[in-house]
DNA sequence: ATAATAATTGCACTTCCATTGCATTGATTT
DNA sequence: AAATCAATGCAATGGAAGTGCAATTATTAT
Protein backbone atom coordinates (compact mmCIF):
# COMPACT_ATOMS: atom_id res chain seq x y z
CA UNK A 1 0.00 0.00 0.00
CA UNK A 2 1.42 3.26 -1.23
CA UNK A 3 1.19 6.44 0.59
CA UNK A 4 -0.39 9.88 -0.70
CA UNK A 5 3.40 11.21 -0.48
CA UNK A 6 5.20 8.09 -1.90
CA UNK A 7 2.17 8.39 -5.21
CA UNK A 8 3.08 12.47 -5.93
CA UNK A 9 7.05 11.36 -5.40
CA UNK A 10 6.67 8.85 -8.00
CA UNK A 11 5.26 11.00 -10.45
CA UNK A 12 7.87 13.65 -9.94
CA UNK A 13 5.47 15.92 -8.10
CA UNK A 14 6.61 18.10 -4.71
CA UNK A 15 4.95 17.10 -1.75
CA UNK A 16 3.34 19.79 -0.39
CA UNK A 17 0.47 19.95 2.61
CA UNK A 18 -2.22 21.39 -0.33
CA UNK A 19 -1.11 18.68 -2.65
CA UNK A 20 -2.03 15.68 -0.15
CA UNK A 21 -5.05 17.11 0.43
CA UNK A 22 -6.40 17.63 -2.88
CA UNK A 23 -5.34 14.15 -4.08
CA UNK A 24 -6.87 12.72 -0.66
CA UNK A 25 -10.28 14.63 -1.91
CA UNK A 26 -10.14 13.11 -4.92
CA UNK A 27 -9.69 9.59 -3.64
CA UNK A 28 -12.69 9.93 -1.66
CA UNK A 29 -14.89 11.05 -4.05
CA UNK A 30 -16.38 8.18 -6.39
CA UNK A 31 -17.22 10.96 -9.19
CA UNK A 32 -15.52 13.22 -11.12
CA UNK A 33 -15.18 16.55 -9.96
CA UNK A 34 -15.49 20.10 -10.97
CA UNK A 35 -12.69 23.00 -9.71
CA UNK A 36 -15.52 24.77 -7.87
CA UNK A 37 -16.07 21.04 -6.07
CA UNK A 38 -12.72 21.29 -4.78
CA UNK A 39 -13.14 25.26 -3.82
CA UNK A 40 -16.26 24.35 -2.00
CA UNK A 41 -14.27 21.85 -0.11
CA UNK A 42 -11.14 24.31 0.73
CA UNK A 43 -12.53 27.31 1.00
CA UNK A 44 -9.97 28.29 2.95
CA UNK A 45 -7.66 27.73 -0.26
CA UNK A 46 -6.92 30.10 -2.95
CA UNK A 47 -8.63 29.30 -6.40
CA UNK A 48 -5.54 29.53 -8.26
CA UNK A 49 -3.72 27.07 -6.28
CA UNK A 50 -6.16 24.58 -6.22
CA UNK A 51 -6.28 25.35 -10.12
CA UNK A 52 -2.93 24.82 -10.55
CA UNK A 53 -2.90 22.10 -8.63
CA UNK A 54 -5.58 20.19 -10.44
CA UNK A 55 -3.16 21.34 -13.39
CA UNK A 56 -0.48 20.32 -12.35
CA UNK A 57 -1.97 16.42 -11.40
CA UNK A 58 -3.08 16.57 -15.20
CA UNK A 59 0.27 17.49 -16.31
CA UNK A 60 1.77 14.30 -14.77
CA UNK A 61 -0.95 11.97 -15.43
CA UNK A 62 -2.29 11.82 -12.18
CA UNK A 63 -6.09 12.62 -13.01
CA UNK A 64 -7.68 12.72 -16.54
CA UNK A 65 -10.00 15.40 -17.45
CA UNK A 66 -13.52 14.66 -18.92
CA UNK A 67 -16.09 17.06 -20.90
CA UNK A 68 -18.82 15.44 -20.27
CA UNK A 69 -20.95 17.72 -22.30
CA UNK A 70 -22.49 20.25 -19.63
CA UNK A 71 -19.69 23.01 -20.15
CA UNK A 72 -17.96 22.90 -16.73
CA UNK A 73 -14.64 21.21 -17.14
CA UNK A 74 -14.41 17.72 -14.63
CA UNK A 75 -11.29 15.97 -13.00
CA UNK A 76 -10.75 12.38 -12.04
CA UNK A 77 -8.32 10.08 -10.72
CA UNK A 78 -6.63 7.67 -13.14
CA UNK A 79 -6.35 4.01 -12.42
CA UNK A 80 -2.56 2.95 -11.65
CA UNK A 81 -0.87 2.78 -14.51
CA UNK A 82 -3.06 3.65 -16.84
CA UNK A 83 -2.06 5.38 -19.74
CA UNK A 84 -4.45 8.42 -21.04
CA UNK A 85 -2.99 9.11 -24.34
CA UNK A 86 -3.42 5.71 -26.00
CA UNK A 87 -6.70 5.53 -27.35
CA UNK A 88 -7.31 1.96 -26.68
CA UNK A 89 -6.68 2.47 -23.23
CA UNK A 90 -9.84 5.02 -22.91
CA UNK A 91 -12.65 4.12 -21.09
CA UNK A 92 -16.52 5.41 -20.73
CA UNK A 93 -17.73 8.32 -19.17
CA UNK A 94 -21.42 8.30 -17.82
CA UNK A 95 -22.91 11.73 -16.67
CA UNK A 96 -26.39 11.03 -14.69
CA UNK A 97 -28.61 14.19 -15.70
CA UNK A 98 -30.42 13.34 -12.42
CA UNK A 99 -28.37 13.77 -9.85
CA UNK A 100 -25.51 15.93 -12.31
CA UNK A 101 -22.07 13.13 -11.26
CA UNK A 102 -20.43 12.27 -13.88
CA UNK A 103 -18.46 8.38 -13.20
CA UNK A 104 -15.30 6.73 -15.05
CA UNK A 105 -16.44 3.68 -16.31
CA UNK A 106 -13.00 1.83 -16.29
CA UNK A 107 -14.28 -1.38 -17.07
CA UNK A 108 -16.12 -0.39 -20.22
CA UNK A 109 -13.65 0.56 -22.70
CA UNK A 110 -14.59 2.84 -25.90
CA UNK A 111 -15.30 0.57 -28.88
CA UNK A 112 -13.03 0.60 -31.61
CA UNK A 113 -14.76 3.40 -34.04
CA UNK A 114 -13.91 3.55 -38.06
CA UNK A 115 -14.01 6.50 -39.32
CA UNK A 116 -14.26 7.49 -43.47
CA UNK A 117 -11.55 7.00 -45.66
CA UNK A 118 -8.91 9.77 -45.10
CA UNK A 119 -9.68 10.68 -41.85
CA UNK A 120 -7.05 9.73 -39.24
CA UNK A 121 -8.33 9.25 -35.43
CA UNK A 122 -6.20 9.80 -32.79
CA UNK A 123 -8.00 10.43 -29.68
CA UNK A 124 -12.16 9.41 -29.16
CA UNK A 125 -14.28 10.81 -26.71
CA UNK A 126 -17.15 9.14 -25.55
CA UNK A 127 -19.91 10.01 -22.63
CA UNK A 128 -23.14 8.45 -22.08
CA UNK A 129 -26.11 10.63 -20.83
CA UNK A 130 -28.37 9.16 -18.21
CA UNK A 131 -29.91 7.79 -15.07
CA UNK A 132 -27.05 6.43 -13.13
CA UNK A 133 -27.08 3.26 -10.78
CA UNK A 134 -27.69 5.45 -7.56
CA UNK A 135 -30.50 7.33 -9.05
CA UNK A 136 -32.48 4.25 -11.23
CA UNK A 137 -32.68 2.10 -7.80
CA UNK B 1 -37.34 20.84 -53.59
CA UNK B 2 -37.95 22.81 -50.70
CA UNK B 3 -37.55 26.86 -50.19
CA UNK B 4 -36.17 28.11 -47.30
CA UNK B 5 -39.11 29.92 -46.34
CA UNK B 6 -40.83 26.23 -46.56
CA UNK B 7 -38.81 24.75 -44.29
CA UNK B 8 -38.50 27.27 -41.72
CA UNK B 9 -42.60 27.50 -41.59
CA UNK B 10 -42.61 23.71 -41.65
CA UNK B 11 -40.89 24.04 -38.60
CA UNK B 12 -43.30 26.43 -36.99
CA UNK B 13 -40.33 29.34 -37.12
CA UNK B 14 -41.47 32.55 -38.42
CA UNK B 15 -39.97 33.44 -41.68
CA UNK B 16 -37.74 36.86 -41.57
CA UNK B 17 -34.90 38.12 -43.22
CA UNK B 18 -31.93 37.24 -40.75
CA UNK B 19 -33.28 33.94 -40.07
CA UNK B 20 -33.46 32.83 -44.24
CA UNK B 21 -29.67 34.19 -44.13
CA UNK B 22 -28.61 32.20 -41.41
CA UNK B 23 -30.46 29.24 -42.42
CA UNK B 24 -28.43 29.78 -46.14
CA UNK B 25 -25.11 30.49 -44.36
CA UNK B 26 -25.70 26.82 -42.25
CA UNK B 27 -26.51 24.94 -45.63
CA UNK B 28 -23.57 26.69 -47.99
CA UNK B 29 -20.71 25.69 -44.67
CA UNK B 30 -19.85 22.05 -44.96
CA UNK B 31 -18.82 22.15 -41.57
CA UNK B 32 -20.28 22.54 -38.14
CA UNK B 33 -20.17 26.82 -36.99
CA UNK B 34 -19.35 28.65 -34.00
CA UNK B 35 -21.73 31.22 -32.94
CA UNK B 36 -18.64 33.85 -33.67
CA UNK B 37 -18.09 32.36 -37.54
CA UNK B 38 -22.18 33.21 -37.81
CA UNK B 39 -21.40 36.59 -36.44
CA UNK B 40 -18.01 37.35 -38.39
CA UNK B 41 -20.58 36.73 -41.45
CA UNK B 42 -23.00 39.12 -40.58
CA UNK B 43 -21.22 41.93 -38.74
CA UNK B 44 -24.21 44.41 -39.27
CA UNK B 45 -26.32 42.12 -37.21
CA UNK B 46 -26.39 41.92 -33.32
CA UNK B 47 -24.71 39.35 -31.89
CA UNK B 48 -28.02 38.72 -29.61
CA UNK B 49 -29.77 38.53 -32.51
CA UNK B 50 -28.31 35.66 -34.16
CA UNK B 51 -27.57 34.07 -30.69
CA UNK B 52 -31.11 33.57 -30.03
CA UNK B 53 -32.22 32.61 -34.32
CA UNK B 54 -29.64 29.95 -33.68
CA UNK B 55 -31.19 28.69 -30.12
CA UNK B 56 -34.67 28.93 -31.88
CA UNK B 57 -33.34 26.59 -35.30
CA UNK B 58 -32.22 24.25 -32.28
CA UNK B 59 -35.63 24.40 -30.59
CA UNK B 60 -37.15 23.65 -33.26
CA UNK B 61 -34.88 20.68 -34.44
CA UNK B 62 -33.11 22.54 -37.03
CA UNK B 63 -29.98 22.57 -35.76
CA UNK B 64 -28.02 20.62 -33.40
CA UNK B 65 -25.09 21.40 -31.14
CA UNK B 66 -21.69 20.02 -30.89
CA UNK B 67 -19.59 19.83 -27.88
CA UNK B 68 -16.44 18.93 -29.91
CA UNK B 69 -14.21 19.55 -26.88
CA UNK B 70 -12.76 22.66 -27.42
CA UNK B 71 -14.89 24.26 -25.11
CA UNK B 72 -17.34 26.46 -27.96
CA UNK B 73 -20.11 25.10 -28.99
CA UNK B 74 -20.87 24.54 -31.94
CA UNK B 75 -23.87 23.98 -34.74
CA UNK B 76 -24.64 22.23 -37.80
CA UNK B 77 -28.04 21.66 -39.72
CA UNK B 78 -30.15 18.40 -39.06
CA UNK B 79 -30.33 15.85 -41.49
CA UNK B 80 -33.80 15.86 -43.09
CA UNK B 81 -35.97 13.95 -40.94
CA UNK B 82 -33.64 13.11 -38.60
CA UNK B 83 -35.03 12.53 -35.47
CA UNK B 84 -31.59 14.45 -32.67
CA UNK B 85 -33.77 12.82 -29.63
CA UNK B 86 -33.63 8.92 -30.56
CA UNK B 87 -30.21 7.49 -29.72
CA UNK B 88 -29.75 5.28 -32.01
CA UNK B 89 -30.16 8.22 -34.86
CA UNK B 90 -26.97 9.72 -33.31
CA UNK B 91 -23.54 10.03 -35.79
CA UNK B 92 -20.34 10.46 -35.10
CA UNK B 93 -18.82 14.10 -35.06
CA UNK B 94 -15.23 14.55 -36.02
CA UNK B 95 -12.63 17.41 -34.87
CA UNK B 96 -9.50 17.84 -36.57
CA UNK B 97 -6.68 18.96 -34.26
CA UNK B 98 -5.56 20.45 -37.49
CA UNK B 99 -7.66 22.66 -39.13
CA UNK B 100 -9.89 23.20 -36.08
CA UNK B 101 -13.41 22.34 -37.94
CA UNK B 102 -15.63 19.41 -37.05
CA UNK B 103 -17.60 17.54 -38.87
CA UNK B 104 -20.80 15.67 -38.86
CA UNK B 105 -19.83 12.33 -39.80
CA UNK B 106 -23.77 11.72 -40.70
CA UNK B 107 -22.91 7.64 -42.31
CA UNK B 108 -21.08 7.04 -39.10
CA UNK B 109 -24.16 6.27 -36.58
CA UNK B 110 -22.76 5.46 -33.41
CA UNK B 111 -21.98 1.81 -32.47
CA UNK B 112 -24.18 0.43 -29.31
CA UNK B 113 -22.65 1.05 -26.25
CA UNK B 114 -23.12 -1.20 -23.07
CA UNK B 115 -23.44 0.12 -19.76
CA UNK B 116 -23.13 -1.61 -16.45
CA UNK B 117 -26.27 -2.99 -14.47
CA UNK B 118 -28.14 -0.10 -12.89
CA UNK B 119 -26.90 2.36 -15.94
CA UNK B 120 -29.52 3.43 -17.95
CA UNK B 121 -28.23 5.26 -21.53
CA UNK B 122 -30.20 7.73 -22.81
CA UNK B 123 -27.97 9.18 -25.26
CA UNK B 124 -24.43 9.32 -26.28
CA UNK B 125 -22.08 11.58 -27.90
CA UNK B 126 -19.29 10.46 -29.32
CA UNK B 127 -16.27 12.95 -30.55
CA UNK B 128 -13.64 11.83 -32.69
CA UNK B 129 -10.38 13.78 -32.52
CA UNK B 130 -7.74 13.31 -35.24
CA UNK B 131 -6.89 14.49 -38.89
CA UNK B 132 -9.57 15.44 -41.50
CA UNK B 133 -9.77 14.46 -44.87
CA UNK B 134 -8.58 17.48 -46.39
CA UNK B 135 -5.56 17.97 -44.02
CA UNK B 136 -4.43 14.38 -44.07
CA UNK B 137 -4.32 14.41 -48.05
C1' DA C 1 23.63 27.70 9.75
C1' DT C 2 23.13 31.12 6.31
C1' DA C 3 22.64 32.70 1.92
C1' DA C 4 21.15 31.88 -2.69
C1' DT C 5 17.93 29.72 -5.58
C1' DA C 6 13.82 27.66 -7.15
C1' DA C 7 9.06 26.25 -6.64
C1' DT C 8 4.58 27.09 -4.67
C1' DT C 9 0.91 29.94 -3.23
C1' DG C 10 -2.23 34.12 -3.02
C1' DC C 11 -4.18 38.19 -4.98
C1' DA C 12 -5.74 40.88 -8.63
C1' DC C 13 -6.88 41.13 -13.01
C1' DT C 14 -8.18 39.63 -17.72
C1' DT C 15 -10.42 37.18 -21.40
C1' DC C 16 -13.83 34.65 -23.53
C1' DC C 17 -18.18 32.77 -24.24
C1' DA C 18 -22.93 32.27 -22.88
C1' DT C 19 -27.01 34.37 -21.31
C1' DT C 20 -30.62 37.82 -19.78
C1' DG C 21 -33.47 42.37 -19.04
C1' DC C 22 -35.43 45.81 -21.22
C1' DA C 23 -36.54 49.11 -24.65
C1' DT C 24 -37.46 49.45 -29.55
C1' DT C 25 -38.74 48.05 -33.89
C1' DG C 26 -41.47 45.34 -36.91
C1' DA C 27 -45.17 42.14 -38.14
C1' DT C 28 -49.80 40.16 -37.38
C1' DT C 29 -54.40 40.12 -35.81
C1' DT C 30 -58.74 42.26 -34.40
C1' DA D 1 -56.12 52.09 -37.16
C1' DA D 2 -55.40 50.17 -32.79
C1' DA D 3 -53.96 46.52 -30.15
C1' DT D 4 -51.12 42.64 -29.66
C1' DC D 5 -47.30 39.75 -30.03
C1' DA D 6 -42.79 38.44 -31.80
C1' DA D 7 -38.18 39.75 -33.28
C1' DT D 8 -34.29 42.65 -32.84
C1' DG D 9 -30.67 45.71 -30.72
C1' DC D 10 -28.19 47.48 -26.85
C1' DA D 11 -26.27 47.05 -22.49
C1' DA D 12 -25.10 44.51 -18.86
C1' DT D 13 -24.22 40.26 -16.24
C1' DG D 14 -22.34 35.75 -14.91
C1' DG D 15 -19.35 31.88 -14.91
C1' DA D 16 -15.39 29.58 -15.86
C1' DA D 17 -10.62 29.47 -17.47
C1' DG D 18 -6.36 31.44 -17.51
C1' DT D 19 -2.17 34.79 -16.46
C1' DG D 20 1.28 38.33 -14.28
C1' DC D 21 3.42 39.35 -10.39
C1' DA D 22 4.54 39.69 -5.59
C1' DA D 23 4.95 37.10 -1.34
C1' DT D 24 5.82 32.96 0.85
C1' DT D 25 7.82 28.54 1.46
C1' DA D 26 10.89 24.79 0.37
C1' DT D 27 15.33 23.20 -1.58
C1' DT D 28 20.08 23.55 -2.62
C1' DA D 29 24.69 25.45 -2.36
C1' DT D 30 28.20 27.90 0.24
MN1 LIG E 1 -12.41 8.61 -16.55
MN1 LIG F 1 -23.79 16.35 -36.34
ZN1 LIG G 1 -27.47 9.97 -10.74
ZN1 LIG H 1 -8.57 19.45 -40.88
Amino acid sequence: METIEQILESKNIRVTAMRMLIYKFLVEKEVAVTLSDIENAFEKADRTTLYRTIKTFEEKDIVHQIDDGTGITKYALCEKDCNCEIETDLHLHFHCTNCNKTICLTENKIPKITVPDGFISENVNLVVKGICDKCSG
